[in-house]
DNA sequence: GCCGTTTTCGGCCCGACTGTTTTCAGTCG
């Protein structure tokens, strides 16, 4: 058994446990086991229960759930919690606005247990009447039904890639001298993925059948000779193709997509006497093969130079192909420092000393620590005392440490009437001041636009962090007049933040585009929560990358000695 | 349900916001 459906077991545990109103704590033990399990690097079907229970967050009773799970493929205790409960009484609990309560409330008064359920409820005012529901309620029930809609079937860019690079050494067990390449929107480096494609070429005979034995499987949607297609944990989709080698180039490029990229591309080939399709680059006249083993040759024999998988989007990346004016996007080894991190001084898990060895560890120059202002009051946020002790200590810190520079920063709460969260005083005093938006989300376009201007004109903010405050699959971002931002920006110095969680990816790749193409500096941060956290950079790279972004659009491409000139304080200073 | 060992019991993050209450429950982050 795999370690992703052990922890899918213990974290839906902690689901229904929550609709059945347990103690939060126990719930919370479930859940910080799941995410222990999740990020184990052994297989724990491997590890006696007296080893599991050196696991953080797991101690006898865990442990024995874990044990019964591996051994006997089911956990008692979950079972009966689903006779109370069924399984899709816990998508109730995933609309906005909508938590256990109330789902537990709804199943046990009028016997709803689906998001379906509930609509038919709503249509039918079968609700009228119950107690705490009221037309408002109602109302954003129904609106997050609906994005509830929109968002089911699509997965995390960094989710997909994790079952993709656990899927791709399956398959290289069965073969190890097969190309195996994730082709599709998980290769361009789309935001979210309604799936996944994997292209083989070079297979050992039986890979097809390896493929659908694969553990994550939960079904097998169909297999023949050249394609198979499975549904895995979490209900993604996974397709596998295989290609005769000759036509691996051709292939891939057809597989990565994107669509529109695709049709433009093969209306250039017929342009020029050719056909374009998943096997090759055909010469119209004789149906000869004139490249499809490589991408570029294919990009090659129309003239074009070879064009990275984020650009294709069909957003002039052929014309700059052509002209040979395709910009050298950023790689992740351009990145010195990382300028967005967090420690337990507020809601970081690691100390300033850790997070500092971490980011020395993967090779950065400079790190500065940001953690949160007092508005934050969740994540234990910092008044202007607790900010600059804390200032003094990464400052002491930074004499210790050798081979990094620490600095000391704030990720400071913009308040919803635009007034910064940290007197100037003690904002001047920094090293960096990331202001950014954390509540009040649901204020009015000209509001949050207001708002976000009256802190970019603060002469002590230097980065603008997450801008939209998205988080993909969940919410959309505050509404903001992005290009009045962008502009203030711009007039003012500031950086715009790429923020490399996996569900932020904030400013996304069309916005991180417009902003530099209007000057703009732009930082991709990490917003590290862990000495882990590091590791997302890739996510913003990519989102960059998507964004046209060469390594001069960027703030942390500098050296420190470089950056702090260039940092919005610098100016503030000199006045 | 886990953890620690100056705690084997008593902590474990808790304040803001919203809608619905006429004094607060539920949800979110």
């Amino acid at each position: 058994m795999e370690n992703a459906v052990i922890a899918r077991v213990l974290g839906e545990i902690a689901d229904l446990l929550e609709l059945k109103g347990e103690n939060v704590f126990k719930i919370r033990a479930y859940r910080n086991a799941a995410d222990t399990v999740t990020a184990a690097t052994e297989r724990l079907a491997d590890v006696p229960a007296a080893g599991l229970t050196t696991l953080p967050g797991i101690g006898k009773d865990l442990a024995a759930r874990i044990r019964e799970l591996v051994e006997t493929g089911h956990c008692q205790y979950h079972e009966q919690l689903l006779v109370e409960f069924p399984a899709t009484l816990l998508d109730l609990t995933r609309l906005q606005g909508l938590g256990p309560k109330t789902a537990a409330m709804l199943h046990r008064e009028l016997g709803i247990a689906s998001v379906e359920a509930l609509e038919e409820a709503v249509r039918g005012g079968r609700l009228a009447g119950l107690k705490g529901v009221g037309a408002k309620k109602v109302e954003g029930w129904l609106r997050a039904i609906e994005e509830f809609r929109k968002f089911a079937g699509r997965h995390l860019l960094a989710d997909v890639a994790q079952t993709a690079d656990a899927l791709v050494l399956w398959l290289r067990e069965h073969s190890p001298r097969a190309r195996i390449d994730p082709v599709g929107s998980l290769r361009r480096g789309v935001e979210t993925c309604g799936d996944l494609d994997i292209l083989v070429s070079g297979a050992e005979p039986g890979l097809m059948d390896h493929f659908v034995r694969y553990g994550l499987v939960e079904r097998v949607l169909g297999q023949g000779d050249t394609k198979a297609s499975v549904r895995i944990l979490k209900g993604l989709q996974v397709d596998l193709r295989l290609v005769a080698p000759a036509s691996h180039g051709a292939a891939m490029q057809y597989f990565t997509g994107s669509k529109a990229h695709n049709i433009a591309l093969r209306d250039l080939a017929i342009q020029q006497g050719y056909r374009l399709n998943e096997y090759g680059l055909l010469r119209l006249s004789d149906e000869t093969m004139v490249a499809g083993d490589t991408e570029e040759a294919i990009y090659e024999a129309l003239g074009l130079a070879w064009i990275p998988p984020e650009l294709r989007e069909q957003r002039g990346e052929i014309e700059a192909a052509r002209a040979r004016t395709l910009p050298s996007l950023i790689e992740s080894r351009h990145l010195r420092g990382e300028l967005h991190a967090h420690t337990t001084a507020t809601d970081g898990r690691d100390s300033i000393e850790d997070m500092a060895l971490a980011a020395r560890e993967r090779g950065l120059a400079y790190l500065a620590i940001t953690d949160h202002s007092q508005a934050l009051a969740m994540a234990n946020g910092l008044d202007e005392r607790r900010a600059l002790e804390h200032a003094a200590r990464i400052r002491a810190a930074n004499r210790r440490v050798r081979g990094i520079t620490l600095l000391a920063g704030i990720e400071c709460d913009i308040r919803p009437d635009g007034s910064l969260d940290l007197d100037a005083e003690c904002l001047s005093q920094l090293d960096l001041v990331i202001a950014s938006v954390h509540s009040a989300l649901g204020q009015s376009e000209a509001e949050t636009t207001a708002r976000v201007l009256a802190a970019l004109a603060n002469p002590w903010v230097d980065v603008l962090g997450h801008p939209t405050g998205r988080l993909l699959l969940k919410r959309e971002g505050v509404r903001l007049d992005v290009p009045r931002v962008v502009e203030a920006a711009r007039e003012h110095g500031v950086a715009l933040e790429i923020n490399s969680l996996p569900d932020r990816l904030d400013l996304n790749d069309l916005h991180a585009r417009y902003a530099c193409d209007r000057g703009v500096a732009l930082v991709i941060s990490t917003d590290s929560h862990s000495t882990r956290g590091y590791e997302a950079a890739r996510w913003g790279v990519t989102i960059a990358r998507r964004a046209w972004l060469t390594p001069d659009h960027v703030l942390n491409t500098l050296p420190i000695d470089q950056l702090r000139p260039r940092l919005r304080r610098a100016r503030a200073r000199a006045h």
